[in-house]
DNA sequence: TGTACATCAGTGAACGCGCGTTCACTGATGTAC
DNA sequence: TGTACATCAGTGAACGCGCGTTCACTGATGTAC
């Protein structure tokens, strides 16, 4: 018998939590978030379907901490594009926090959307507001500068970072949602010509 | 016993078809597509479950022309935003489109949503591919004037439609996620400071 | 105007599926003496 | 080093649900003569 990918090799007593987490970020890859379930995921897993109980709620739960170490992850990301582009100066910075952010989303189609289905997800979590907070903080200290934040995110002082944000998060949107013919072509050519059309601004 | 609204007065043999599609919109409009079933869909039309058939091959294909509408219902718009703010200019009247693009999302999220959820839809029926191209080039003759369009959509001569698009399709899509406070207000106070951020380039 | 027949526009019961969650349980591990 | 016990980290069977689709069927409507 061949081995199965798709499969995990079991986990030790108690290794069980990133274990049912990385098999279900694999599942979300290859089926999206609508094919997701947890019977699946325990199944790769190679564990009983009750098995996730011990450390998770229940399915929403455990789509939540995903989605938190997404928006973790991408706030990360956005924070080395600006490191290492700061060099060429902040125009630079910002456009490389844009490539960055849509390569992000153009790698993992199915956590970026997962991230933005609030349905799915308990929006209440602390650790989850947090992170989805300092990815968008990350672009709006650099689109606005030091400034503080308005409490209300619909407050038009922050319409330059929003602007940045929708142009960004719209491309990436539009290539997952197979708006252009290749979305990884779409970011190398296509998403360049695109900034270049607000460099101005 | 109290009418319940959800429900449609039974319809007439032979008018079925219009009344399960309008069902099924309002369905949507409560619940989402996550939440949208076929058979809540017939029992609120008072049908048989299986009444569909006969109009639908599938599940898919009743929600694919629902796109379909929502796709030459866009276009329309569209098309009327450009006509009624063409005396003041080209200008104003990219800026009607893409109110009128963000306000048609922002009325309708979970029809807006279904336009894009490709995996729901029959993406080779000729109708709606043909419904959504003509919502894009409504977008595309405006704001690149009447040259011939690409066969690909990730050609960057198409950047300056796409770089517009992907600003109001992202705009709307965070309005509808869940990311500013109230997505009306945003429509109606943020997005035009936003658009103000491109009107030099 | 009446009747025989064909087609239309559905009906309603049933099938089989995969799902999330619950429950009583159990073997493995750790701790106290 | 050995044993008794408690807790940990799950197991696996079962429950009940709603779903999309199929199937043989049937009453209503339309048509021909």
């Amino acid at each position: 018998m061949s081995d199965n990918s798709n499969t995990v090799k079991k986990p030790r007593r108690g290794d069980l939590r990133p274990a049912l987490l990385q098999a279900a970020e694999r599942l979300l890859a290859e089926r999206g978030v609508d094919g997701f379930s947890l019977r699946e995921t325990a199944r790769r897993t190679g564990v009983s379907p009750a098995a996730h109980a011990y450390y998770f709620k229940d399915t929403r739960a455990l789509l939540t901490a995903i989605a938190t170490a997404a928006f973790d992850d991408l706030a990360d990301r956005l924070a080395a594009a600006e490191r290492s582009a700061a060099p060429a100066g902040r125009v630079a910075a910002i456009r490389a926090q844009a490539e960055a952010y849509a390569a992000f989303a153009i790698d993992a189609p199915a956590k970026f959307d997962l991230m933005w289905r609030k349905g799915l997800l308990d929006t209440d979590d602390g650790a989850f507001t947090q992170a989805a907070e300092r990815a968008f903080f990350c672009l709006d200290r650099l689109v606005r500068g030091e400034q503080a934040a308005p409490a209300n995110k619909d407050d038009p002082a922050l319409a330059p970072t929003l602007a940045w944000w929708s142009l960004v998060h719209g491309f990436a949107c539009l290539a997952n949602e197979g708006a252009f013919a290749d979305p990884h072509k779409a970011l190398e050519r296509l998403l360049p010509a695109i900034l270049d059309q607000y460099s101005a601004g």
